[in-house]
DNA sequence: GCATTTGTTTGTATTCATTACAACTTTGCT
DNA sequence: AGCAAAGTTGTAATGAATACAAACAAATGC
């Protein structure tokens, strides 16, 4: 996605399409290893020298007030972040500390787990344990 | 369950059942409401007037370590925990804060979401969203 | 163009959950 | 009892996240 599509999806979504809140976005949608702010934050601020911690916690409000973003609760420490708001599940593995994304192989499945009644707004599958690579040893 | 049934628990689990641990777990069990450390502290600190932060977080642990108690990553301020280490499902309701424990229909639907090759030792379902006694009003 | 307003960014100060630490106390063992 | 290991306590430190106000930028109205 280059930087004229970038702005007319924030746009669409009615937030001003900043240079900041699109680094960010950019950040996200290039890093999917769900960073956490203060990654983003090293990371942006070589590029763009003059860049505050704040509005990295401001533009990631920005983004996910518009839906572009979600945050994820893998971390106890620290927030991470993602820029895939489809639903989709998540193994964090003890061993290596990665995070790996996984999909369902049927999406609705995981709503039917929701219980009668309760509206579901966001969906998170979350596993721990060993990942594929650190297992074969 | 009464005190010497929970000590011949922590003791099976290897950890020493110490007065603050058993206070603790106590308050778990009896409070299913996925209290976070500082709600604990406060209930406990009542009943046993001589009773640390620390000690709080140090019996948690122990609790955790022990496989009695897991944490619930579902609110990005503070950890929850929780007595019910069988896998179970979690409700967060925006509306007003409360965390709703669900079972699965099937269990061994939601293990089989696990990607192939990756060892979960853990599962967690997570929704975010409004509640069934929020919802109507 | 210029003034006004509204939204955004920045740096710093603050909050607050969690952790680190060291002194003290309790427990288990001989 | 005497000793060592484990557990508890209070305080200090850490660090992610938030609050805030001043500076800045973009939009709006005239
Ligand atoms: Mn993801
Ligand atoms: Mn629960
Ligand atoms: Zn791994
Ligand atoms: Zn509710």
């Amino acid at each position: 996605m280059n930087d004229s599509e970038l702005i007319s999806v924030l746009s669409r979504r009615g937030i001003r399409p900043t240079q900041q809140r699109i680094a960010v976005y950019k950040y996200l949608l290039t890093h999917p290893e769900h960073p956490s702010a203060d990654t983003i934050y090293r990371a942006l601020v070589e590029e763009y020298p003059v860049f505050s911690r704040t509005t990295i916690y401001n533009s990631l409000g920005a983004l996910i007030e518009a839906g572009l973003v979600r945050q994820v609760n893998i971390c106890a420490d620290e927030q991470r972040f993602d820029a895939t708001v489809t639903d989709h599940g998540h193994f964090f593995c003890k061993e290596c500390g990665k995070v790996y994304d996984f999909g369902f192989d049927s999406p609705a499945m995981v709503s039917r787990l929701c219980p009668r009644g309760f509206i579901k707004e966001q969906g998170d599958v979350f596993f721990t344990g060993i990942c594929k690579h650190c297992y074969s040893f």
